[in-house]
DNA sequence: TAATTGTATCGCAATATTACGATTGATTAT
DNA sequence: ATAATCAATCGTAATATTGCGATACAATTA
């Protein structure tokens, strides 16, 4: 017991509760926001943008890697990551057809 | 240690954390679901609904509300739970915000 | 080759989450 | 009042997450 059963929700259920796991934490919001507002790839930055330990980011961004979120390409000694556009714009479109399929007539509470 | 450092991330920052890692969970993906699909109230249904104990869902749905995203009366014997349209709004506009500040034109990696 | 630099991984401790049986609490029906 | 019904809470077990120091790894530079 304490561990999710997936296995009764759809494959679009848990997916997207992966990628919304992925993203619900201060840290990994910051970084995915520094991400975009360099407009380009960011190598090393993050550590000390942020205020964490090396390891603690080196975590988050596999984290959001493995989300499929941001791809990391070397860049010679360093790391070079930026947002995946693909998966960005299947989340957004996912959220939307979530957000707004719910209508505001019955407001019956 | 373990513990995630709130004070060093913005109050929008966090606040959107929480209500991410409040739908970020297949089971209260398929709760949220069920209340837009019903398009009104819906009682006790959901355990039966979905496949979990009532005292699972009855967690869920306080987690949910805790996030102030649902909202609950009292309806005789049993309680009636709908969605938040104000804080469901808010956060719509909130992610919207974040996913379209991406703009697919840094493809430098 | 050796030193340097940047990143990933390991191991650990503290805490949080998930799930559920059992119980309690509240409201309606008898 | 008593029984029945529905939901919340408690307690507990299993597992996941968060953060970081220490270390290992990989690529460049001296």
């Amino acid at each position: 017991m304490g561990v999710t059963k997936s296995e009764i929700y759809t494959s679009e259920q848990n997916t997207l509760a992966v990628q919304l796991k992925a993203i619900a934490h201060p840290a990994r919001i910051a970084i995915l926001q520094e991400l975009i507002k360099a407009n380009a790839c960011i190598c090393g930055d993050l550590v000390t943008e942020l205020g964490l330990a090396q390891a603690t980011i080196s975590q988050h961004l596999k984290e959001l890697k493995n989300a499929g979120l941001i791809q990391g390409t070397i860049e010679g000694v360093s790391i070079c990551y930026c947002i995946e556009p693909r998966a960005w714009k299947n989340l957004q479109k996912e959220l939307n057809t979530l957000f707004s399929s719910f209508k505001d007539t019955n407001s019956c509470c």
